[in-house]
DNA sequence: CTCCGAACGGAATCGCGTGTCAGTTTCGGA
DNA sequence: TCCGAAACTGACACGCGATTCCGTTCGGAG
């Protein structure tokens, strides 16, 4: 973008840089962040695990930019190609939930590790990566009640509608498909359909 | 129950045993599992670590007896007094899970280190506790699956009703609720409102 | 009051994982 | 081919916390 310096041994410092990221995920998710130590990390990609510290401060350090790399795919996948005035009827609504269902469901089905660090491992670690875990659950559920709020005005949602708390439940149907999937990723397509049926139709008979 | 030698000592045994458990509750919901140690529990309740052992094996076996009693408190809220077949309208399983969710609310709302160690210390702790705690999930969905079937058949549900999955979808709004709750606990009761709103009307404007 | 076994406390042990550092290797330029 | 700088390595030095162990205290039976 910017710089020019990238002289070839830049470059391979920054692949090596991306790989021990790499490589973290899946020791933290694999076998959790306290049971794995710097040495799992290195030993996984063979470098001695002084290296390590020459690409990061410390074991807290990286777990923040794994978080980091898992919370940029996600937000990408929720904001990309879906804003929310993109849609003015219901039905076109409903497809585009539907859309953005896969896409998460992309991401948290195809890779049982990601729900697993984000939801079970990354809240135990510290206060400060639960507030992220807790950020990111409130961004979400910014972002829902915006979809919301705009089919509101559009009329096509119920006109007293709790917004905010609303959003919140759907996202929480959400989160729960993808605890599902931890154990049962084959259901994943008919939970999702499940959730769609149950905000637009209710559980009521008619 | 069965056997008598209650001796007096004996209870104070099983009064301090209680109290352990009750210590370690607090300190691995304050400060989190791994960053609380054994020595910190005993100086909590004034007794010296050592004491500690003699009453359970080792740390990893105390979070075990503190994680049950939580277990038996939320089962317990869950199935006393609301059985699925006690309802037989709409409008009285409307009135049934208004009480179950203020049930569950009353435990994970009215103190927030219940959610913090159920769903953000224990999972990390093991694999072995994070099935634990899937297996709670499972077991919430079966129930919420079994009001649902009922329902259907007394047809005052859709019946073309995806029960399993919809149970999930019901129970994932249950858990953003208590998530929720963790940073405005002062919402929960809105949020519990709009999440039945949400189950019986949906969102679309009629 | 005396004695004995159980309960207790906390100093000492032990193992483990983080983070450091001095010696070694690699690499690009001259 | 050689040189210096930068990168890499892994043995080592901690510190920390779980668990053990033994001398001390307690409680109640005789």
């Amino acid at each position: 973008m910017s710089a020019e310096p990238v002289s070839r041994a830049e470059r391979k410092k920054q692949e090596l840089r991306r790989e021990i990221i790499d490589a973290a995920f899946d020791c933290f998710a694999e076998r959790g962040y306290h049971a794995t130590g710097i040495a799992d990390v290195a030993t996984r990609l063979g470098i001695g695990h002084g290296t390590f510290y020459r690409y990061f401060q410390n074991k807290r350090d990286i777990v923040d930019h794994v978080v980091d790399d898992l919370v940029a795919r996600i937000t990408g996948a929720l904001t990309a190609e879906n804003a929310p005035d993109a849609v003015s009827t219901l039905d076109e609504y409903r497809e585009q939930s539907a859309r953005i269902g896969e896409a998460l469901g992309r991401i948290f089905g195809e890779d049982p590790r990601v729900p697993r660090l984000l939801l079970f491992e990354a809240p135990g670690i510290d206060r400060a990566m639960a507030d992220r875990v807790l950020d990111l659950f409130d961004l979400a559920a910014g972002l829902t009640a915006a979809y919301l709020t705009h089919g509101v005005e559009l009329g096509y949602l119920r006109a007293d509608l709790d917004v905010g708390n609303t959003a919140r439940a759907i996202n929480g149907m959400i989160l729960g498909t993808a605890i599902s999937s931890l154990r049962t990723p084959e259901a994943q397509v008919a939970q999702s359909e499940a959730l769609r049926r149950l905000m637009y139709d209710g559980i009521a008979a008619r």
